[in-house]
DNA sequence: CGCGTTTGACCCGCGC
DNA sequence: GCGCGGGTCAAACGCG
């Protein structure tokens, strides 16, 4: 069944998938490299397209690191304006892979509403601050992506979350939905991973884990094989900016979609694609959580956050909120 | 019983 | 080399 599902995705559009990188951000200066990188890609992608780690690394680096301090220092004041305008998550710091938002905390008690389940691994008290840190790995096993959680010092209603990595999946549950269902929407509150049984986390200890593989025949029903991340860039059309996929065993990623693909699963206005409550779950949330678009916004949501339980400890995780139902797509050239 | 949280211990990088 | 602090591990515990 998943699998006829799956069967009915439109193959990646190279031309898409190979400019993600280097047009996507102007980085057009080194030519003989880009040159012969995309004559392999163009024979590699007669047999699959998808973007290469190198495009991964390339387009990683461009994003968090790239724009550089000057870039970040510029937005600071924007992204002030916006914070007052809002008062929806800030985009403290990026470097390397990681960024933090200064997010207001959610009055409701709230639910962590960034579309990815987490669970908790740590908790530790932090020198100079009142406010222990939570730590969080996504449940996803596949996925090394991570985040911190602690109280900003000077504002008791304010957390600082800093994401690091990227999830190396995709909500896919939801992408099944929009494919076929456009009216139906998904799981309140964005649930990503719960349409079955929750993988258990692999068995930790020595090495890191090798990037995840995705074995070709890996069984439609799947859902946390869809890589790729789609960018709004603040202007009117996607823009495929990377991949941050799963990887096979020849380095390169599957389940790449083109612009035009998501364009036809989400629609290309991103205004509708946000309010429109069928489209929680998406590409997008492969690099901003679910948290900067629709924070605080679905009361119904079960398994996004990591408060369920009979937490008796001090800061109640992520009651991750905005007063602005999304954080204003204008953070994301901040953050890319 | 399974899953998630708690929490003390441990590991590791960094500065002195 | 040593101490400190941040990050992670993993056993214990609680809840549904």
């Amino acid at each position: 069944m998943a699998e006829e599902e799956l069967h009915q995705v439109p193959p990646p559009l190279e031309s898409v998938v190979w400019r993600s990188s280097g047009d996507l951000f102007g980085a057009a200066d080194d030519g003989p490299r880009r040159r012969r990188e995309s004559m392999v890609n163009k024979l590699i992608s007669t047999v699959y397209s998808g973007p290469t780690i190198s495009d991964i690394e390339s387009a990683l680096s461009l994003s968090f690191t790239g724009g550089g301090a000057d870039q970040l220092a510029d937005d600071d004041a924007s992204m002030d304006n916006y914070t007052s305008a809002s008062a929806g998550g800030v985009l403290m710091s990026k470097m390397e892979n990681k960024y933090t938002l200064k997010m207001k905390t959610c009055g409701n008690g709230g639910l962590a509403e960034d579309g990815y389940k987490w669970r908790k691994y740590g908790q530790k008290s932090i020198k100079n601050s009142p406010n222990p840190r939570s730590y969080y790995r996504c449940t996803n096993p596949r996925c090394n992506a991570k985040k911190q959680v602690e109280r900003a010092t000077d504002e008791a209603d304010t957390l600082l979350v800093t994401y690091e990595g990227l999830h190396l999946h995709y909500t896919y549950s939801h992408f099944l939905l929009q494919h076929h269902h456009q009216q139906s929407p998904p799981a309140p509150g964005g649930s990503t991973t719960t349409s079955s049984k929750k993988p258990k986390l692999q068995p930790r200890g020595g090495p890191a884990p090798p990037p995840p593989i995705i074995d070709d025949d890996a069984p439609a029903g799947d859902l946390d094989l869809q890589p790729s991340f789609l960018l709004h860039g603040g202007g009117s059309s996607w823009q495929h900016a990377a991949a941050a996929s799963p990887r096979r065993d020849d380095g390169r990623m599957l389940g790449v979609f083109s612009q035009q693909e998501a364009e036809g699963y989400y629609g290309c206005g991103f205004v509708d694609r946000q309010h429109n409550s069928n489209n929680n779950g998406g590409l997008l949330e492969d690099v901003v959580p679910l948290l900067v678009r629709r924070p605080c916004c679905s009361s119904s949501s079960t398994t996004t956050t990591p408060t369920s339980s009979s937490s008796s400890s001090p800061p109640p995780p992520p009651a991750l909120s905005t007063t602005s139902p999304y954080i204003d797509m204008a953070i994301l050239p901040n953050i890319f």
